[in-house]
DNA sequence: TTTTGAGTTGTTCGA
DNA sequence: GTCGAACAACTCAAA
């Protein structure tokens, strides 16, 4: 006796309550929940490593909270569903919309397939406040600078919508034949490098909800001038949470919203609106993730150096402040904000290596890796990209160290090697006297390395290169 | 169509 | 130590 019911197919949406799909689906009382993992349409764009560990943990918990009824699959997600089609009674299919590329070709076809066969078949926006396609200038293009498209286009539209809550009195089904058990997936991969990362992520929606509850505790107060220090408990990490929809922007907008509406709110939301910018970029400019932006930096003189940009991934630069952010990275899949744009300029300009060698390292490491937010991320600290940083402002890891870690707590943490010197020397060993370095237990080239760029002369090579190809002379 | 004001996140130098 | 200017024009967005 076959039942009948709707689909709703998780993506990016791993949540129960304000899903509006899952609401739509909810509606006719039986919902198969399934989750595809589709490597195939991905390609080159396939999750990295950390990504899939906290898609893992993640997997778990959403199954945990739909009473252990989610079904997985691998694959292509029109066969998996076909095949699903032919074995129940299925009058819907749901999901909610995601944005890359490649996933917008996908569900386009998927869409076409199963309505053309008149299935019910309806996306909604789960993941965004303001879809791309509504947010233009008055001209109809889209906008190329942050602040007119957040000040006018954001927040003269529409408001976002008002969360949903979870839908209640759902039969949720499982497909026992077919689906797969999560660690099928494989996707812990054989090294258990994931196993120091646990302890820093509650997973699921709950734990989306403990660490929001946690920043409107201790951040969000500070979050203004405090999001700058990255020993500081000030930012939000909610990014992984969002990346995976284990919260939705508009529960964030929402709760920010109404505990206060103040200058730290604002701000607040104001950064939610980078994440929609940087969507927006990726929906006008599919070719975000590989191409500049700006065109003329085609032709910009990158180097190419091998031994250079594993030292930079390897956190061992021979500079604390770059290493610190990218040890943090390897060892937490996270990384402050304001050291992500550290070590990005130094890798870009500093290095002069291309971007795009950030962006790939990023997006196999990070667990909030996403695509959008990656892309535009790098190609705004490279010059290059929309609203972009302008080619002088190249960062010093030693000022900024000082600046926003004065007293060394970040990079004591993360290198511990060199805990034991002193403030003043911390962020640029290289400038101590033997006997303070003595007194530390640090030897640069053994303990700790020498820094593998000179940070001035580097700089004024990477303001000639860039003032270059500003003047369009290459 | 033309004009005008403005543009995430910095550093260095010299007074 | 602190402060303002230079860095470099260019493009965007809207009046």
């Amino acid at each position: 006796m076959k039942e009948s019911m709707a689909i709703h197919w998780f993506r990016q949406d791993l949540r129960l309550a304000d899903n509006p799909a899952l609401t739509k689906a909810a509606e006719y009382g039986n919902v198969l929940p399934i989750y595809i993992l589709d490597d195939e349409n991905a390609q080159e764009y396939a999750m990295g490593g950390a990504s899939r560990w906290w898609l893992n943990q993640s997997l778990s918990a959403l199954n945990a909270s739909l009473g252990g009824k989610l079904s997985i699959y691998k694959g292509n997600p029109l066969e998996v569903i076909a095949d699903i089609m032919d074995r129940f009674d299925v009058k819907a299919l749901y999901w909610n919309r995601c944005y890359e590329p490649w996933r917008i070709d996908r569900d386009a076809k998927i869409k076409d397939y199963f309505k053309i066969r008149d299935m019910e078949v309806q996306s909604c926006n789960g993941s965004l406040l303001w879809e791309p396609w509504d947010i233009k200038k008055n001209d109809h293009t889209p906008y190329k600078v942050f602040t007119p498209f957040y000040n006018k286009g954001c927040l003269q539209a529409e408001p976002p919508r008002k969360p949903l809550l979870a839908p209640q009195n759902v039969a949720y089904l499982r497909d026992e034949l077919k689906s797969m058990r999560i660690d099928q997936l494989n996707l812990l991969g054989r090294r258990d490098w994931y196993k120091k990362m646990s302890p820093h992520w509650p997973m699921g929606e709950k734990g989306a909800h403990d660490r929001l509850e946690q920043f409107l505790f201790e951040g969000l107060s500070h979050y203004k001038e405090g999001r700058n220090f990255p020993a500081k408990p000030y930012v939000s990490r909610l990014s992984p949470y969002l990346h995976f929809g284990e919260v939705s922007p508009n529960q964030l907008w929402q709760t920010v919203q109404s505990v206060g509406q103040d200058t730290q709110s604002d701000h607040f939301c104001k950064e939610l609106g980078w994440r929609e910018f940087s969507y927006s970029q990726l929906y006008y400019h599919p070719e975000l993730p590989r191409k500049n932006l700006q065109a003329k930096f085609d032709a910009f003189p990158w180097s190419q150096n091998e031994s250079a940009l594993v030292a930079w991934q390897r956190g061992q630069t021979g500079v604390p402040m770059v290493d610190a952010g990218m040890r943090e990275l390897w060892q937490t899949g996270y990384m402050h904000n304001r050291v992500r744009m550290i070590v990005g300029s130094f890798l870009v300009k500093n290095l002069r290596l291309h971007w795009t060698h950030g962006e790939r390292w990023f997006w196999d490491t990070l667990v909030d890796a996403d695509l959008a937010n990656n892309s535009a991320s790098w190609q705004w600290i490279a010059g290059c990209g929309a609203d972009a940083a302008p080619y002088f402002r190249i960062f010093n890891p030693v000022t900024q160290g000082q600046k926003f870690d004065p007293k060394g707590a970040y990079v004591r943490n993360f290198i511990p090697e060199l805990s034991k010197l002193e403030d003043k020397y911390l962020f640029s060993p290289w400038e101590a006297p033997e006997h303070v370095l003595e007194n530390s237990g640090v030897i640069l080239g053994v303990t700790y390395p020498n820094p593998i760029v000179d940070l001035k002369k580097s700089r004024a090579h990477a303001l000639k290169a860039f003032q270059s190809v500003k003047q369009g002379l290459i």
